[in-house]
DNA sequence: TTCCAGGCAATAC
DNA sequence: GTATTGCATGGA
């Protein structure tokens, strides 16, 4: 058994124990059973992992993970909602779109020329190699796409095509370095290895669990000043 | 006003 | 292989 993979295990029931199931990766256009008290859009579908049910689905969460680079999701969901106004959340609608109409879309999630760019790329090759759930990429054939780095990569594996690819981002380094599982910046792939090789491969588990490293890096690592106060800390 | 968000590629050593 | 830089909007 290696050293920290005890703390990973119990990393996840306690944050899962605190916050509850997330129900990510989000979607536009899900929307909640009607009930006599709510009838509001609810984009989050905690404890069920059948989503993308569609192909539609499953595209929305490959472009929101290209949108999302460097950027806050409010602004993504903008971007996604300008996209869906025109019909453009489908592959082949993109293909044959304008540049310049996808840059008005995703304006408010910033970097709207290169990820253009990175859309445009992302979507010839899920067309040509005609990707889906029973034919999911290999991560090294998304990372060969220009836009597509380890994070995008291994979030669309996971949220899109659920395979058991654990997705690694600036907050989870910053919480592992600041609980002194890491002791300096490693490499992403070790980062990464380090929670598969502790956990069940399933696909699951691995979406619950960055979900809720996001969840508990909003509350404690948007602000230095917060950082010592991790309850991980203590319980870990 | 400044800082930062669910990164990436190009470039320079 | 590691360090630096440009890319861009909107909310706190």
């Amino acid at each position: 058994m290696k050293l920290n993979e005890p703390k990973i295990k119990k990393m996840y029931n306690l944050l899962l124990n605190k916050y509850g199931y997330q129900g990510w990766w989000p979607l536009i256009n899900y929307k909640c059973k009607k009930t006599l008290k709510t009838k509001f859009i609810e984009k989050y579908h905690p404890k069920d992992y059948s989503f993308p049910k569609t192909k539609n689905e499953l595209f929305e969460i490959c472009i929101g993970c290209i949108l999302t680079q460097n950027t806050s999701w409010l602004n993504v969901e903008k971007s996604l909602y300008n996209l869906n106004q025109l019909k453009l959340i489908n592959p082949n609608k993109i293909i044959n779109s304008h540049s310049s109409t996808i840059q008005k879309c995703i304006k408010p999630s910033g970097y709207f020329n290169l990820k253009t760019k990175y859309i445009k790329n992302f979507t010839k090759a899920f067309l040509e190699n005609k990707w889906s759930n029973k034919n999911p990429p290999s991560r090294i054939e998304l990372l060969d796409i220009k836009g597509v780095g380890n994070e995008t990569a291994d979030s669309i594996l996971l949220y899109g095509f659920k395979v058991p690819s654990f997705v690694i981002d600036a907050y989870t380094k910053r919480i592992l370095l600041n609980l002194k599982i890491l002791n300096k910046e490693e490499p992403y792939n070790k980062i990464k290895y380090l929670f598969e090789n502790s956990l069940e491969q399933k696909y699951e588990l691995f979406q619950e669990f960055h979900a809720l490293l996001v969840k508990h890096a909003k509350m404690y690592y948007t602000n230095k000043k917060t950082y010592k106060q991790d309850f991980l800390y203590e319980e870990l």
